[in-house]
DNA sequence: ACTTACCGTAAGTCATCGCTTACCATTTGT
DNA sequence: ACAAATGGTAAGCGATGACTTACGGTAAGT
């Protein structure tokens, strides 16, 4: 999996309202399917389809145990998109202080 | 619009390809809408759409310039998502270094 | 051994989204 | 004033994605 693709599947991943609802409910800590589904509205079943979505872009890991699955964040996955943000302000900010510098140069010319 | 409306549509805006694309074009400074469209593999007006989503999110100012229409980064937008990382990030963390201390204490039951 | 609990997967449906073509408004140049 | 350039908007179409129900598979309790 490419950089980009990572970037693409951790983007993709929580840009959905539904999975960023599961990524807080497993900020206090790692919890089993059942009861990451049990307060929501929708059915187990599409949970687990989101749990994978999440799985596979690397922002939760899976931990067997027993008969349940625990399921919990990845710090890693969040900081790989962390980078990409941080990268794409410095950029921003730079582009930014030379634009204003372009306008007041074109500023002394009127 | 709500914080978390606010998180919503800057990562929405954020996960589709198209979109990292002009942002990505657009990293080095402003750009008009002809010039990002030109070297994409899709019409303008599907550019102007990227653009409306990407403006709407707040990850782009529009500063109008004569004829054409200058597009360009805001960092603010940026870095609303880049604090709502670290914030996920820290209580990552946190829950990590936990699930680690309630492990070692579980082991100590065996 | 049998039943119950927990969870992932498959198939199908419905809404959302991205793209295209066609059109209109505004600004610049002659 | 007229023509060309720039770019936003509308309508329609095809694809992607999120949800449901139904099912199978493994682990725990009796």
């Amino acid at each position: 999996m490419s950089y980009e693709d990572a970037i693409a599947a951790t983007m993709t991943a929580l840009a959905d309202p539904t999975r960023r609802d599961i990524i807080q409910r497993l900020r206090s800590g790692p919890l089993p399917v059942g009861a990451i589904a049990a307060p929501m509205p929708i059915s187990r079943p599409a949970v687990s389809q989101h749990l994978r979505v999440l799985s596979d872009a690397g922002l939760l890991t899976v931990t067997p145990a027993g008969n349940r699955r625990l399921y919990a964040i990845a710090p890693d996955g969040v900081d790989r998109l962390r980078q990409y943000l941080d990268d794409l302000w410095d950029d921003a900010l730079a582009a930014f202080a030379r634009a204003a510098e372009d306008q007041a140069k074109g500023k002394s010319d009127e």
